[in-house]
DNA sequence: GTATAAAGTTAGATTAATCTAACAAAATTT
DNA sequence: AAATTTTGTTAGATTAATCTAACTTTATAC
């Protein structure tokens, strides 16, 4: 639990791509990452020895237990810290992804527990991405894509993946927030565009590359 | 306006050090930072080819205007910070310096104008030391030292010096906080102790090494 | 099932930040 | 003013984190 800035980011980019892929390969955290294959080789033994990551030459990455725990702490205190950003200073869901990630690596259990308290132990980060307990363990809810429900449906947005600021910007404009109840009306079958209903808004086309990053559950 | 972290904590050493006692040495620095000589020797010519340090082998070392602002700067930050986290996060004086140490180098001036803003802009931090302004520019106003003062003169405490986590632990229990106003009852000759009262204490025994870091102003 | 492409590794260089050992300059003491 | 101490610098080594170039292994494609 002693681990520098940058282990602590590969780590980070290991859990996350496992989150989504299972398995992690060098080529794609060197590519996460932005840095060069060679350099995350040689990182990849540091973390061996530093038992956090299996790792085996030419075979796909690993996080061990303890190397699990380890990311899953540092984003908690990411989405704590969004959260934070979001509800007690105000700021836009798409401003705080680049503040967190700083913050994420300060060092002190005794501000990470102020914020937790002060926002009365949230579950869920600004984006509906679940935030891990104490001891780095998350669980995802079993969520659709809106892209993989049918017309008729009506659906409660839960979260939205991969939230780059210009997405985010993009459901701003059209008051696509957490929480809205969307009714699917029709599903356009040659590009599979969505037209919905919600809030104000009466027959919204979404794109299905934006129905992909929407995560939505079911409405009763 | 783009340095290391390394390079932060150098520029803050160098300027708390200047405004304490003019000039700084190599030595001093060394110390400060717990960092040996030959390595600040060789920051110092980093940072005069950065133009943030008057550097000539031998002399005194003198941050150049750029530094003096890029130092202020960062002690703004550091102390928003602590303000924040006393102020909004509810810790206690004693306990933030550690993490405003490590926040002061988060690179977001949104983040920063937030906390601005919601502490109402602050001139002071939690142990009265002035909070720089935009321009990293911060002046001190002209306090004295409680142990400069005469018996039988009344003073309110505005700042404390040199804020070792013990010495504020030690003000603590003795219920001495920011804006107490004192009397000073009478001076021990022999040691320089002196014998106060504030507050509901009529008679509390302070050293003199303890009133050397309290700054206080005079009161009409 | 060989050839090609993609993925992964090794070797060696670079930069930032640090150190120790040895030397040089400046300040202090006697 | 010479000797000693303190202060400061140079030289060279070390570690973390990165890179490029060259090589090897695994996967993919014809």
């Amino acid at each position: 639990m002693n681990n520098s800035l940058t282990e602590e980011n590969y780590l980070k980019a290991l859990f996350n791509i496992a989150s989504k892929t299972g398995e992690v390969n060098v080529a794609e955290l060197s590519k996460s990452l932005g840095i060069k294959m060679p350099t995350v080789t040689s990182m990849m033994k540091r973390l061996a020895e530093k038992k956090l990551v299996h790792y085996e030459s030419y075979k796909p990455l690993r996080l061990t237990e303890k190397g699990k725990k380890e990311a899953g702490l540092i984003i908690r205190k990411h989405r704590l810290t969004e959260m934070f950003l979001v509800e007690k200073m105000k700021m836009g869901w798409e401003d705080v992804h680049d503040i967190a990630e700083q913050i994420e690596h300060i060092q002190s259990p005794v501000f990470f527990e102020k914020m937790d308290e002060m926002l009365d132990y949230p579950k869920v980060d600004p984006h509906g991405s679940p935030i891990p307990d104490a001891n780095g363990k998350v669980v995802w809810k079993d969520y659709n894509k809106l892209s993989d429900c049918q017309a008729g449906e009506t659906v409660k947005l839960a979260a939205v993946i991969n939230t780059s600021s210009e997405f985010l910007k993009f459901l701003n404009t059209r008051e696509m927030h957490l929480g809205v109840k969307i009714k699917i009306k029709l599903i356009e079958p040659f590009d599979k565009s969505i037209v919905v209903s919600y809030g104000k808004r009466s027959a919204e086309v979404l794109s299905n590359v934006a129905c992909e990053r929407l995560l939505v559950e079911k409405v009763k």
